[in-house]
DNA sequence: AAGGATTTGTAATAGCTGGAACAATTGGCG
DNA sequence: CGCCAATTGTTCCAGCTATTACAAATCCTT
């Protein structure tokens, strides 16, 4: 059966949330609470897991530990994830010292920069590497996720760059929308995006009523 | 007419390219040439700007100028935006030091933090607030927008006091799904929900070819 | 052990979204 | 001046997505 993106899409926030439910020691879970937790439908979550599965029991729910694991595979988050981050300016600094992703299975294991005052520089237990390397290490560390943390004027030369040395992941922090070939997915982080999609609302409200009509609100988690 | 949310998402999008396109020197565009630019389809573009209004010309394209102007008042990015920031550890530092706000109108003009050690300090011309001046502050400079970048256990609590202060928009950093009342937006921004929803596909590739027939792979920008 | 309460997995359905197609319109060119 | 190429706005339709509804299964209580 072929699994929607949309559904691929949410299956990390069931994963967020069941890591969240395990720590505080539930051993069983509902759609109905995951659908409280995530503003969702249980309906909805029910669906989604069943393209993989049946994970559930009937009369009782789902056994946190076991879902957890069962997605943990389904998503390949059950093994460690190298990943190059080019870019060391002010936002890739940032990046290497979130500690969010270790504790995922994501470990920055290569840093690239074209600029010479960063090369040889060492960052969170990295030497910052000249882009020339890069096809060089990405084959050798048999990277497949790009963290690309450089000016919007540099992205997509970066991300073709990346795609040339098989790269077939990329988390764009760029406020730029790159091409890609098939095969080759990027995902945009953009902080910009997101707060102009909520002033259309804001907007809404603080106008004429004729537009506080026209727009609907609903809220979104 | 009711307009999708979806394609209130994809509006920002479409200002982003306008603005590159202006700086470029491009005076007209066409649909067509937007759709490459964005890996989408010239008909959801147009379809897309229907909801709104005629904006182009038939044969010709659309006024780079026009057409961004038009979207920055239907977005309401054509005024000031003032935004609180909750939260000043590593990473509100790393927001409040970001660039790319104020060229879109977006102001951070208060930061917040429960951390006495945090209080009092002076942090990219602001001083960091305790949380009890939160009401205060936030009607008086009269804050409808959020940024809040603290601990995933905070995040809940810190919402609902924003909430309760009369913010209407939250950007949320912290990894955790929060949940507002109705007429209160949130968009979650996590790269680690964005790499788990490609290592996916990553996975399939890597695995048995049952798997990989299983999973079709597409571009996304 | 029987009955009731609960909850899953899925089938059916309603609603939404994206894309194809085309008439209408515009500007350029000979 | 008339034709041609280009491109929009919109209608229609196919496909996708979410929700409702319910039979089947499970556990708890008495």
């Amino acid at each position: 059966m072929e699994v929607p993106e949309v559904v691929v899409g949410r299956l990390p926030q069931y994963v967020r949330v069941l890591r969240d439910l395990q720590k505080k020691g539930d051993r069983l879970v509902s759609s109905k609470e995951l659908g409280d937790l995530l503003q969702m439908t249980p309906a909805q979550i029910r669906k989604d897991l069943s393209y993989f599965g049946r994970f559930g029991k009937q009369g009782r729910g789902y056994s946190v530990a076991s879902l957890l694991d069962q997605l943990k595979g389904i998503l390949a988050l059950d093994r460690e994830w190298r990943i190059a981050l080019v870019g060391v300016g002010r936002l890739g600094r940032a990046i290497l010292g979130y500690p969010g992703f270790a504790p995922e299975g994501f470990q920055i294991v290569a840093a690239f920069d074209d600029d010479q005052r960063q090369v040889g520089q060492a960052l969170a237990g990295l030497i910052v590497q000249p882009m020339s390397e890069m096809p060089r290490i990405v084959t050798e560390k048999d990277i497949r996720i790009a963290i690309v943390a450089v000016p919007a004027a540099q992205a997509q030369n970066v991300v073709n760059q990346l795609v040339s040395c098989g790269v077939k992941s990329v988390l764009n922090y760029a406020p730029v929308s790159v091409q890609t070939p098939e095969g080759v997915r990027v995902r945009g982080i953009d902080p910009v995006l997101s707060l102009q999609s909520m002033t259309y609302y804001l907007g809404a409200e603080l106008g004429s009523a004729q537009q506080k009509r026209a727009h609907r609100i609903g809220a979104r988690a």
